[in-house]
RNA sequence: GCAUUCGUAGCUCAAUUGGAUAGAGCACCUGACUACGGAUCAGGAGGUUUGGGGUUCGAAUCCCUACGAGUGCACCA
């Protein structure tokens, strides 16, 4: 049994005994490390019952786990906290566990499925930071979802039909020359996004000559030829016109071109992609069935509507009066699809909080409609990513582009490694090097963005994200490398087979503190995923490949494990190196990001 | 205006969901064995958790209030 439960119903039972009561559920906590032991139980909550102070409930419970239980080796009470330390040879036990069971951390199957939907491009331009944090998220999401034992499905919405590809559609009939992405030597979905630009820049100079012949602002808005140009290529492409989806669907196939390379630079896949010009005429049947149900209501000029006060929410428009839809009718059709095709009862958004209140709408809407997915359907809703210079505006030009950044980091991985040790490198390849500078850089980029909350606003300097020291992710690469030197060295020296095999357990050990306190982080491992899985919050598991690879470097510095004279200390010690090595490859895994044997 | 999210060291973030003296990293200062990899480790300095009130054994966390910031409030997507 886990340490945890042990000692948790060693607890209830010490309760029972000692005051014939119970507690409905024992919680117990990581001791303070100005504390000994390593875990804590607080003791404050049953004085009222008990009619005793918190540390003399401390000590009575103490002194029995002490007597009775199998686990527990010594306690000390402070105030209402009640800290237990662990028998060494069962932390032992712990280690062999974690050792004999290759898919440590992998919860048992659930017999359920999740579709998580992410990135959902425009493909009107390239991809960009606030992408890169989506990607990732998503992209984590979905690794720690099938760790908790779910099949994941994940999902990508293209935005690819609208005014804004029509924009770009138009500029490029206008101003290309018949250029292509081959000929001007750009990525195509940048090549894409240049027609979009030349489009916002005709367009804003035909208003201001529109306005300078003294016509209102948002009328010239609207009446400029440009726009209307668009809104009428916008018209054609609905009416199937051939011209006008050829040029669409070659223009798609340029920026689909660009988008997967990015994809596949940052390791992100999908398993399934929607395309909103198959799906954005969907939901007009929920609307009819929702009028049905008297969910819905029409109104006198016959547009569609839902109430939803009661809610807190607000009156809705779920159909317009001339019957088309909105973005509203297109996402309850595209929900009910999504399930159709793959029957998940689980379904994540993961989507900016801009949109907050529009899926509150959706959920409220599916739960009223009685789906039977809609209390597992969740927003995943991720904060703006800033910069020091303000917000990210793509009409002012203060993006950042993915593909840049990208190419940054890698650079600065690179000179990094020249910095840190040059020779190191010697016997790579060229290609081989810039791999790995890549797995760097990307490791640097993705920790930043995945290592805050994501529900939280946060900041982007760029001179933090491709820092490699700290609390950042070639630091923890880094601690993995380690593992693995130290593992070539025990297998040269005869101490290891390669394998990760259980240890012998010693009649008598005494465990260093940082050893304990090893074998415990890596105790917590699943529990650890259960929570981030919970959360859909990858920063948590972010945080515990940190504390793991923190709490090594210490051990590291401290205990020597290949120069250690009692053989069977340091097989321990090699055991737990390897466990730990093992771990942070798992944990970063789960975060998207990939761990070198050397760097 | 209404709704909603947020405000923690100079900066960027944590805080096991109400628990102990609020922790890390960056930046700044001081150290580390002729060493298993120094992309490391040890230490120092840095806090009235935006202000005020309340709830209780106990509050960064819950409630009220003021101030400040973001976002949403289209028959756009």
């Amino acid at each position: 049994m886990d340490i945890q439960d042990q000692l948790k119903q060693d607890i209830q039972q010490a309760i029972s005994t000692l005051y014939g009561t119970t507690i409905d559920e024992v919680t117990l906590q990581p001791t303070k490390k100005e504390f000994e032991g390593l875990y804590t139980f607080v003791t404050f909550p049953l004085t009222k019952a008990l009619r005793k102070p918190p540390h003399v409930i401390g000590q009575e419970i103490g002194a029995w786990l002490q007597e009775n239980s199998p686990v527990v080796s010594v306690f000390n009470a402070v105030q209402g906290f009640l800290n237990l330390s662990i028998d060494d040879a069962v932390w032992l036990n712990v280690l062999n566990s974690i050792l004999g069971n290759p898919t440590f951390g992998t919860l048992p199957k659930k017999d359920e499925s999740v579709m998580v939907e992410f990135s959902s491009p425009n493909t009107n331009k390239p991809l960009h930071l606030g992408h890169l944090r989506n990607n990732f998220l998503g992209d984590s999401v979905s690794r720690i979802l099938e760790a908790n034992g779910y099949d994941v499905v994940k999902a990508c919405l293209v935005n690819d039909r609208g005014i804004h590809i029509c924009k770009s559609m138009l500029a490029y009939q206008k101003f290309s020359n018949g250029e292509t992405p081959e000929s001007a030597g750009m990525k195509g979905d940048h090549f894409i996004g240049k027609y979009y630009v030349l489009f916002d820049k005709a367009y804003k100079a035909e208003i201001e000559q529109l306005v300078a012949g003294g016509m209102d602002k948002e009328v010239a808005e609207k009446k400029a030829p440009l726009m209307q140009e668009a809104q009428e290529m916008l018209r054609k492409w609905e009416q199937g016109d051939d011209a006008t989806v050829s040029l669409w669907k070659q223009m798609n196939e340029w920026v689909f071109a660009g988008f997967d390379e990015t994809y596949r630079k940052i390791g992100v896949s999908f398993d399934k992609t929607y395309y909103e010009s198959n799906t954005y005429l969907l939901g007009k049947d929920v609307v009819e069935e929702g009028l049905e149900k008297g969910v819905f209501y029409r109104k006198d000029d016959n547009s569609v509507w839902i109430d939803l006060t009661s809610e807190g929410l607000d009156q809705k428009l779920v159909l317009r009066s001339d019957g088309t839809s909105v973005y509203m009718t297109q996402d309850l059709g595209t929900t009910d699809i999504k399930f159709q095709d793959f029957g998940t009862n689980r379904m994540v958004w993961v989507v900016g909080n801009e949109q907050d209140y529009h899926f509150n709408v959706l959920f409220a809407i599916l739960k009223r409609l009685g789906r039977s997915y809609a209390p597992g359907c969740y927003h995943l809703s991720y904060g703006m990513v800033d910069l020091p210079s303000g917000k990210m505006k793509s009409r002012e030009g203060t993006v950042v582009d993915a593909d840049d950044l990208i190419r940054e980091v890698t650079n600065a991985a690179s000179e990094a490694a020249e910095q840190a040790a040059k020779s190191r490198y010697d016997d790579m390849s060229e290609s081989q090097r810039d791999a790995l500078f890549r797995m760097i850089g990307l490791g640097a980029l993705k920790y930043y963005l995945l290592k805050v909350d994501p529900q939280k606003r946060m900041m982007f300097n760029p001179a933090e994200s491709v820092d490699v020291h700290g609390h950042t992710g070639p630091f923890i690469q880094y601690t993995h490398t380690r593992t693995k030197s130290v593992e070539a060295k025990a297998i040269q020296n005869g101490l290891l087979t390669g394998e990760l095999t259980r240890i012998a357990i010693p009649e008598r050990v005494q465990l260093h503190e940082l050893e304990q306190q090893l074998i415990y982080l890596l105790s917590q491992y699943p529990q650890r995923i259960a929570d981030a899985g919970a959360a859909y919050a990858p920063s948590q598991l972010a945080q515990f490949a940190y504390d793991l690879a923190k709490t090594y470097n210490q051990f590291y510095a401290e205990v020597s494990i290949l120069q250690e004279p009692d053989v069977q200390k340091a097989q321990i010690r090699l055991a737990i190196s390897q466990a730990v090595g093992q771990t942070i490859r798992k944990v970063m895994s789960l975060l998207g990001i990939e761990v070198p044997d050397k760097m």
